[in-house]
DNA sequence: TCAACATATGAGCACATGTTCATATGAAAG
DNA sequence: CTTTCATATGAACATGTGCTCATATGTTGA
């Protein structure tokens, strides 16, 4: 394999994404469907500025993306591979 | 899919043991050949001790495992999820 | 039993991270 | 334009994390 330090420097900073359960669960619901911010936070219960900044941390990281509908933003889950990691990992924990 | 917060909790906390270059860089090594700590240690140009932190919580999360061989412990990769997990990062990473 | 070697562990420190609170930005309706 | 609603952002604070240093544990060979 041609994996330099670099590119696991990268790989790292990716799944440091992952690991944070609020983050996680963002993700969760958007394996459902699209949502706006407020939804979000609703449905997570948390507050507005905190799924804020971590959106941000999940949009740097390109695990989601997001479309701006009037005055709302909605976010939605990038590709497959936030699902198939995601889905790994479950795997991993229920075996 | 039956996931509830307690699980996704510990999703969260499986990623985070993947979210760390020294950590990584060990996962990688190991892809390799099983290894005792100093070769690891010489391998990413670290102490013993770093190293030896770095193992516990690897092993702790499940990800590799070891062996005594005389006055050396061997650890290795636990299992296929390991890899898969890492692939699908890489894949992520280089799309 | 003791010395030598390999690894594990605990305390301490510097730095990173997640949330809150206050406020800024930006779009839309009047 | 101004107000209102939705989201983004920055500073501050508390907590978590990784490394170092010193030392403990455990195994082997004499």
């Amino acid at each position: 394999m041609t994996i330099n330090d670099d590119k696991l420097y990268d790989l790292a900073e990716l799944f440091k994404v992952f690991g944070d359960s609020t983050r996680i669960r963002i993700l969760f619901v958007l394996f459902e469907k699209d949502l706006c911010v407020q939804e979000i936070s609703d449905e997570l219960g948390m507050t507005q500025s905190a799924i804020s900044h971590q959106l941000k941390i999940l949009k740097q990281g390109k695990l989601v993306g997001s479309r701006r509908d009037g005055k709302q933003m909605i976010y939605y889950l990038a590709d497959d591979h936030v699902r198939t990691i995601i889905d790994q990992g479950i795997n991993h924990i229920e075996e």
